[in-house]
DNA sequence: TCAAAAATAGAATAAAATTCTTTTTAAATT
DNA sequence: AATTTAAAAAGAATTTTATTCTATTTTTGA
């Protein structure tokens, strides 16, 4: 991992459809070194993998809700359990197991308040050793980068 | 926004790098109507961006962080203030403004503890008007999905 | 039922990715 | 400092993909 590992990873992460022509002329290189960079850094997993971005709201989804969940049990298997369970909610986009004043932060996607309280009665809340959830709506997304700042 | 559409979507939200030649064989279509209906996917704003997902970790950001961020000051002035400058920080990769127990939720990626320590105490903690910040460290990432459960 | 519009098929062209061979550069060793 | 070796890059050739164009089919609405 160089400098210009760093600028591809960084052009890539803005525009993940930049051409490789394109890469090599802003980095006053030919295609070929920058074609192996590439999939060098794919290869060893700088880059996992490319995806299309989605505007959530046009996609049907006008609610963007983060629960912190409290379980009742902290045993090993209580947590696999519950990380298990949590995988196979497609509202749940976002899972994280967190030290701090509650045990998991989970992001969800819903169409609608009636669609989200579904979510919340029929499938977080049916969930056992569910202690506590605690629910904050997003109203603005001020800040949403994928972009990360390579050090 | 026919079912076409949303497994084309789906397909790229799984793979934005898939070529218009297998989206159509999975489909059963040729290359034409799919080139169309993704450059009007496009042109439409249902797909906002492509982008190279990168391992955090790899890239050398060791630490995620989930900050509840509680402001003093409620007026819109000081809202905005706070916003723009949020959008500042690298280190913020999102930033919500939220209805629940306090204002601001955002997410941090930061090298290690000491960099993190240095972003708090010097960045975030120095700005106007903040009266709580509270820290959840990420131990583990039981699912993060950039997957939109298009409905 | 018919006309108009939209969507799709199939072929042709343009652009990009990928591969291959040669050359240059950098590093290590004598 | 000269020489060997390995890595990186250049440049051309090939393959694949995206894009465009024209013709055909399907759908929709009067």
């Amino acid at each position: 991992m160089d400098k210009i590992d760093r600028s591809i990873l960084n052009l890539l992460q803005k525009n993940g459809k930049i051409t490789i022509k394109e890469i090599a002329e802003r980095l006053n290189l030919t295609t070929t070194p920058i074609f192996e960079r590439v999939k060098k850094l794919e290869r060893e997993g700088y880059i996992k993998s490319y995806k299309a971005i989605l505007d959530r709201k046009k996609a049907g989804l006008q609610l963007m809700v983060f629960c912190n969940v409290t379980l009742n049990l902290h045993q090993t298997d209580y947590l696999k359990k519950f990380e298990k369970d949590i995988q196979q909610f497609p509202e749940v986009v976002e899972c994280y197991h967190v030290a701090g004043m509650f045990d998991y932060l989970i992001k969800i996607y819903a169409e609608d308040m009636e669609s989200y309280q579904h979510f919340l009665s029929n499938k977080l809340a049916s969930l056992e050793n569910i202690s506590k959830v605690q629910s904050s709506f997003v109203m603005t997304e001020v800040k949403d980068f994928s972009f990360l700042p390579i050090p």
